[in-house]
DNA sequence: GCCATAATTCGCCATGTAACGAAATAGGGG
DNA sequence: CCCCTATTTCGTTACATGGCGAATTATGGC
């Protein structure tokens, strides 16, 4: 029950549900996540270590960046739940406009990404 | 998006997933659901409420007694949803000591049953 | 029609949560 | 070895949410 809690409530934001649809293909560095959201780096990291300690995401550590991306042996229940994610948003809006600007993003190069989300 | 959310934060509630799961084999009335939760009878409303607009329950009112169910025709989300819980919360042990109590509550008649809740 | 009562709505309080900026931490490059 | 910078942690604020009791609504019995 309580892990089932944990797991619930950490899907129960929308901005943690854009991340964890951002990253259905690939991980994703933090700042490229940041950008995405368009929230604030401390704003973001909160919710990553929400989705991390639900299991729901797994990091790595990759000299100064940080890494974030579905664990490679999920929980019985994580699996369910992301297939549960993937079947109700596949069409969705605002995760078809993420996609895009996730790809526009990929584009950019991560030292360029930050330097702009310092100045903004 | 919206309707996921809206589900999903219906979900984000150790109370209300309670009572989802004690309305798995049968309709209960809300004197029931009261007693079961042990909670103030505003409060159990209101969390009926929450299930209610997420398509999640669906209720019958019959004379003064009103009560709720999972719907006939429930959505592909919600149906998924259901299965989640079901899944997820079988072997559970809080889950296991409702059904219990249930038990013995439809052992009470139901007027008697708002009778002692009034005293209390 | 009036009273009793099951349920809901309302108003309030306490707690939880999401947001931010500032400060701390950790890693690479000079 | 020190500095620069990506990320996290901390402290604060505003708002959302869960709980209760009182008042309201709706229905059946007299």
């Amino acid at each position: 029950m309580f892990q089932f809690m944990t797991v619930i409530k950490a899907l129960a934001d929308a901005n943690r549900v854009r991340i964890l649809c951002a990253l259905l293909g690939h991980e994703l560095c933090v700042c490229q996540i940041i950008e995405m959201l368009g929230l604030a780096p401390s704003t973001v990291s909160k919710h990553l270590s929400i989705l991390r300690q639900a299991r729901l995401l797994v990091d790595r550590k990759e000299g100064r960046w940080m890494y974030y991306r579905h664990p490679d042996r999920p929980s019985a229940l994580v699996k369910k739940v992301v297939a549960l994610l993937k079947a109700s948003l596949a069409d969705d809006e605002q995760m078809q406009a993420d996609r895009d600007q996730v790809e526009n993003i990929l584009c950019i190069e991560k030292g360029e990404l930050c330097r702009t989300q310092k100045k903004t």
